[in-house]
DNA sequence: CATGAATGAGCCTTCATTCAT
DNA sequence: AATGAATGAAGGCTCATTCAT
């Protein structure tokens, strides 16, 4: 990259981003309703008006720091899966680089599990459509384990990420590292289903 | 009391009946700020101004759904667990009415888990108490279990319980029941506990 | 009426017309576009957000307008009609009576003339139709003339509201008077009307 | 002039009429406070900032377009009534090169007659000044008349004039022709005139 | 008990305009 | 000549809340 480039070209996107990565940590911390425009412009340097030379409206203001932590989350989950050799080792690659990333790492990926698609009914569907494009990773990585019984499938994915998920409620950076409890809880699962249940 | 008394003091109480139910509903099927006191008030047949006669602020309302919720889930996990003989059965008896008053019979319990307390800042605190004091019963249920290895306890306490409460987020009516949903989830949680993780 | 109900009942009323009073004569004056809500709850000695109490917006106050205005000068035009004895003079009549009330004395019935149904687009379709209702009755007026040639009947009646619509444009307090300027339009109107074309 | 300056000065003289001519367009079918700057820059391939290049406010290119509109209506009005031979022929040839420009043949000129001054509040004294020196035409036209009643000049002009313009709120393309009105509505107006009123 | 009426703060958004580059 | 980026004032509207009656 010619210093030319370097200084002018990112100026625009610069901006940008920086709307965005606001945007993305007061909506991880306060929730898409409770964040206002001036809260997001303020924290960017700039006033309200200003903002919607960016972004059309707060509802695409949401729409891009969904795509963006998709890419993110799907990024880190992607490479950490890639990295492991078994099913196991790469559902639970996956899945502390899923509680990683939401926990520790990005505002980004908290909205998602955060902010529920309804909060913005004009994006909505497409909302939704990117939790769903991510999650399929995870359908995938559970048909791989190769399970005695099949049919626990679902039910164990929704158990799985359910409770990852819900550890944004009571996490604490103080306790357990995310990937420590992602560890844990998948360790805990891999034990769920290895066996079939014994009969009681 | 006198007779007047007797006529009167119980309508009072059904229009503040009226208006926790209507905040209940609200409030778990839209969230706390999607709500309008406008909504509460015209679903049980008044203006808007008519409700701060039964409460004093939007924030009490919702402490007062989180009480009565708290009241009834407390109330039917207790029952449940009272009629069960052992430990694990007992655990297992107390998610599925968990479950299935959140999702199925209690509009007031599924605020407690859908409304985050940070919503009303100037109750959070005692909603959080609120929280509390109604989970330390899974504390002591998990407590009683024997267990091969104690220190899983808290760990596996909070999968259990953030996989049941995730479940309100992908659960839909047309699919396997509440009851269905928690025996299962608690069966594998068993599966995992009863025996120590194999060397691998 | 009691005094009772003289002093009660109208309350409310009272704040309603005097918002559609202050938002007629900023509609006839300033036209919709540059009237604000602000300027319109200020005549009327209230702050913004209170007008919202009577109306549910912009457009409706201007479609109740529209309504009052219709009433208004239809009761005019129609009143003044009744007491005229045959056909031109009944026309004469209505017309003195639509210009007196658009210049002078509505607010109401110049909104109707200068305000055009696209500027707000979703009553639009509402405003035309007061719109049509009561330019009906010149329809009727002109068709009781017993004309030499019908077929004039349609540009005649354009050629006449326009004008009259149009004095508006350029008519000061100083000059004529509205009667007297409807008076001279319709006599010219019927000097063209009465007798078959020349030939030249 | 240099070669090049004759290359370069009919390049932003280019600029410039195309921006006029979006302007024309969109003050002429939506209003002027409807329009916005945003769209005008946009129909003619640029941003909205460019714009203040060629133009130096939104009033200003009100002004411009309106001047353009009094030029083409003018030349256009001016030539038809020089190909007339006598004062009436003269009369009729105006109104139908008046009402065909206007509906028909120029945005700019439909803008004189649909855009009211005080729209542009700063520039509103020129512009009621072109719309004058524009109508004079009209005043001397109708004087060349021989009339029996001399002092009906200038309520029929009025007249005509009003009831050419207020057209532009009723017509549409489907019907008869502008020329096709102007003339009808002349040889009405001639018709008033050319007789004096009979005792009634 | 409830209402009618209003408040006031704040919300998201729009838009003419500016200006360095 | 044109753009990118921002400004700032204003606009329509919402909503929890208040209070006299």
């Amino acid at each position: 990259m010619t210093e030319q480039a370097a200084l002018r070209a990112p100026r625009q996107d610069n901006r940008r981003r920086q709307l965005l990565a606001a945007a993305a940590r007061r909506f991880a911390h306060q929730g898409f309703r409770a964040t206002t425009i001036r809260d997001i412009a303020g924290d960017a340097g700039m006033l309200p008006g200003s903002l919607y030379y960016h972004f059309a409206s707060k509802n695409d203001l949401l729409l891009a720091v969904y795509e963006e932590g998709v890419r993110r989350i799907a990024a880190n989950v992607d490479r950490a899966a890639a990295g492991a050799a078994d099913p196991w080792a790469r559902l639970e690659a996956a899945c502390t680089a899923h509680l990683e990333t939401v926990l520790d790492r990005s505002d980004y990926a908290q909205v998602i599990v955060r902010v529920l698609p309804q909060d913005a009914q004009k994006v909505s569907d497409r909302l939704i459509a990117l939790r769903d494009e991510y999650e399929g990773r995870f359908v995938r990585l559970v048909d791989d384990l190769a399970l005695p019984n099949p049919s626990d499938r679902r039910n164990l994915r929704l158990l799985l990420l359910g409770a990852l998920n819900w550890s944004q409620v009571w996490y604490r950076p103080a306790g357990d590292t995310p990937s420590a409890i992602a560890r844990q809880f998948t360790r805990y699962f891999r034990r769920a289903l290895e066996r079939p249940e014994e009969v009681r």
